[in-house]
DNA sequence: TGAGCTCTAGGCTAT
DNA sequence: CTAGAGCTCA
């Protein structure tokens, strides 16, 4: 196996692993995802049925890598069967492959948007609790979806979400105030989901591991179904995905990877007990360590190192490069977003002109999203090409929801939003006429065929239209593509209508990309489950389903620009972290909270690690001399200690290189000269 | 009752 | 920049 060759001993060992539970300890770069494949490669080739090994992962895009790898190492054939998922789209598959066990099968998966829609049907339908809390139905989401995720009581949960961990008199006394309230609330949030025949992501854990819990038939159903479980990022599991996999231990043998310093996702609940307890939570059980490190110069690696040194916690972690010295790293301090966006721009037009690099060896990290449209601008104008990871769900656009609504009352007529949806889009309906239809058709009880309740209800040629539309549809059930078909056959007017502003530019493209997306599932309830799940990929602006879909090599030579959430796992000759700047670096919103600030080292940690040759960090110039005056003290005598905080405050001599652009427009390419314009005429002051 | 307009407030990270 | 509130007109 020419795998083999690739593994050092320790990864060797953790490979052929040949007891019952195996967790491993791997830094960051020290070849965690090439030791998973190599697991399941060596499995299948030791005779394990493939369909028999389940490999979890936190994004779908790392799972679909993952399984191509295996498969690609194996002779032909060998591992097709294999699957990979996320913890919500297995869940989501078990329960349309079980139905009586789970009793969930033609239930709609709901994503937060829907969720929020629901909450505030809630929330108006309760004024008189709702109007006394100073809660909005988001936050009372997540609360409701912390307490669940991390097994926390409501009490607790509305504490740390909602006063963020404060356990002072005052504090205690609003929690008890508002906690019957909130509880109301929720109640009837959760009431309404079971009506409307609604799984939301949580519940599809849930859903999945009281069964496994709590009845033994289904323990015995799927123990049937594995052997092997391979858990990719253990550090970013939380109680509620640990509820999930403990009753595997007895059914099956687990190999689990993941690293401590990399944990940064607790606003989601995770919760890295799951990997320091994993030897006395799971019996018969090792823990295996990898550290050599070979994605990274040891320059990237030293002040990788640093920042985690700095930490309170002990990660007892200290990466060593196999590969050498190499560039010092540089730190790049500059007066705007516009200049950065343009001198990173350069950078990378330069590599790839200059220095015999492709647009993909660059990797562009940021905070947030939002934080790169500044850079999509410049990159379009200068036409460099790119794609994003993380942000919006492809299917969450808007007139995506409105073609999927017809889709989701075909699968699930209790669906009460998708109701409301598919309904107004057409001329005419609005809310109060939609609901007195959807009325109609659910108290019906499913009696009378929902074709002719819908042209009883929607007087003219509209209902007939809407009805033989709904029918047409429905003919299709199982064929998910044609569906779509149909659906835009008939509705592709009205979403040029309602869409003018931006229909050719941004829209129309959109479902040819969802037809392809819609055939790659086998049934309905998978594609509005799992296609939900499913991260776009945006190439400069416009969606792509996934790498393997594009035809020539210069169609997949990009920049890719990712938030550092959606890059773990991802490496690249040159990495360029975009605005560690105070208020950024920790977070504005991590001050005062010392574990949400070491989430926030964790997550730069996890950026800076991504380089393997050079690396580069940006910083704005204003903000720095901002923490470095410090004589502005707040009235409230809240002393700002953003200097101490801020992860780069000093920063040894050596560790970096400090280049510093001013506004020196000269540097910024393509700026526009102002125009000079006359404030003082039209004006009569006499 | 529906549709289209303007104005304002608030914006993280994710399945 | 975007969602939502509030307004006007048909």
């Amino acid at each position: 196996m020419h795998l083999k060759e690739e593994l050092n001993k320790q990864q060797l060992k953790a490979v052929e692993f040949a007891g019952k539970h195996l967790l491993v300890l791997a830094g960051a770069g020290t070849g965690k995802t090439r030791t998973i494949i190599a697991r399941a490669a060596y499995l299948i080739e030791n005779g394990a049925n493939p369909s028999k090994i389940q490999i979890l992962t936190f994004t779908k895009k790392a799972a679909n890598e993952i399984v191509e790898r295996v498969k690609a190492s194996l002779p032909q054939s060998n591992g097709r069967s294999l699957s990979g998922a996320t913890f919500h789209s297995w869940c989501n598959q078990l329960i349309i492959k079980y139905p009586n066990l789970f009793g969930a099968a033609s239930y709609t998966v709901i994503d937060p948007d829907d969720q929020l829609g629901l909450m505030k049907m809630v929330s108006g339908s309760h004024s008189d609790v709702y109007s006394k809390l100073r809660i909005k139905p988001q936050q009372l989401l997540d609360v409701y979806s912390y307490a669940r995720n991390t097994k926390k009581n409501l009490t607790e949960s509305i504490r740390i979400l909602i006063y963020k961990g404060k356990e002072d008199k005052d504090t205690e006394y609003e929690i008890t105030a508002m906690k019957p309230n909130v509880e109301i609330l929720l109640r009837a949030y959760q009431k309404k989901k079971m009506e409307q025949r609604y799984l939301d992501y949580d519940d599809l854990l849930l859903v999945v591991s009281t069964q496994l819990k709590t009845n033994p038939e289904a323990r015995k159903l799927l123990s049937q179904d594995l052997d092997y479980l391979l858990v990719d990022e253990m550090q970013d599991t939380n109680p509620l995905q640990w509820e999930l996999l403990s009753p595997f231990i007895d059914i099956c043998n687990l190999f689990c990877v993941g690293d401590d310093a990399q944990s940064i996702y607790s606003f989601r609940g995770a919760d890295f007990k799951n990997v320091h307890q994993f030897k006395e939570r799971v019996p018969n059980s090792e823990v295996f360590k990898l550290e050599k490190n070979y994605r990274s110069t040891q320059e990237i690696l030293d002040i990788s190192n640093w920042l985690l040194e700095k930490s309170p916690i002990d990660y007892k972690k200290e990466l060593q490069s196999v590969r050498g010295d190499g560039e010092v790293p540089l730190l790049l301090n500059v007066s705007d977003e516009w200049q950065e966006a343009n001198w990173v721009a350069d950078e990378i037009l330069k590599n790839y002109t200059d220095e015999d690099r492709r647009f993909s060896d660059h990797l562009i990290l940021s905070r947030s999203q939002y934080y790169t449209k500044t850079l999509q601008a410049v990159f379009i104008r200068r036409k460099i090409p790119y794609v994003t990871y993380g942000g919006r769900k492809f299917l969450q656009a808007a007139h995506i929801k409105d073609l999927v609504s017809l889709l989701r009352i075909v699968n699930n007529p209790y669906d009460e939003i998708a109701w409301v949806r598919f309904l107004t889009f057409w001329e005419g309906i609005g809310e109060v006429r939609a609901s007195r239809i959807m009325a109609v058709i659910i108290a019906d009880e499913g009696k009378t065929d929902i074709p002719t309740l819908l042209q009883g209800a929607i007087p003219g040629k509209d209902g007939i239209k809407i009805a033989e539309l709904y029918n047409a549809v429905q003919k299709e059930k199982g064929k998910v593509g044609k569906m779509v078909d149909i659906a835009y056959d008939a509705m592709s007017l009205g979403l040029a209508f309602r869409y003018r502003k931006d229909w050719i530019e941004k829209r129309k493209g959109d479902f040819p990309v969802l037809k392809l997306l819609a055939n790659s599932y086998s049934s309905l309830g998978e594609f509005i489950g799992e296609g939900l799940l499913d991260n776009a990929e945006k190439m400069n602006g416009a969606p792509v389903l996934s790498e393997s879909q594009l035809e020539t090599d210069e169609e997949k030579d990009h920049v890719i620009i990712s938030t550092i959430h959606s890059a773990k796992g991802l490496e690249a000759d040159v990495c360029i972290v975009l605005n560690v700047s105070p208020k950024s670096f920790p977070s504005a919103w991590s001050l005062d909270d010392v574990d949400a600030i070491e989430e926030d080292r964790r997550v730069l940690y996890v950026a800076l690690t991504r380089a393997k040759n050079r690396l580069i960090i940006t910083r704005n110039t204003a903000s720095i001399a901002a923490i470095h005056k410090k004589s502005i003290p707040s009235n409230n005598g809240q002393q700002s200690d953003d200097a101490e905080t801020y992860f780069l405050t000093a920063i040894p001599d050596g560790l970096v290189r400090q280049e510093t652009i001013g506004h020196d427009f000269k540097t910024v390419k393509d700026a526009p000269e102002p125009n000079k314009i006359d404030l003082s005429s039209g004006m009569d002051f006499s």
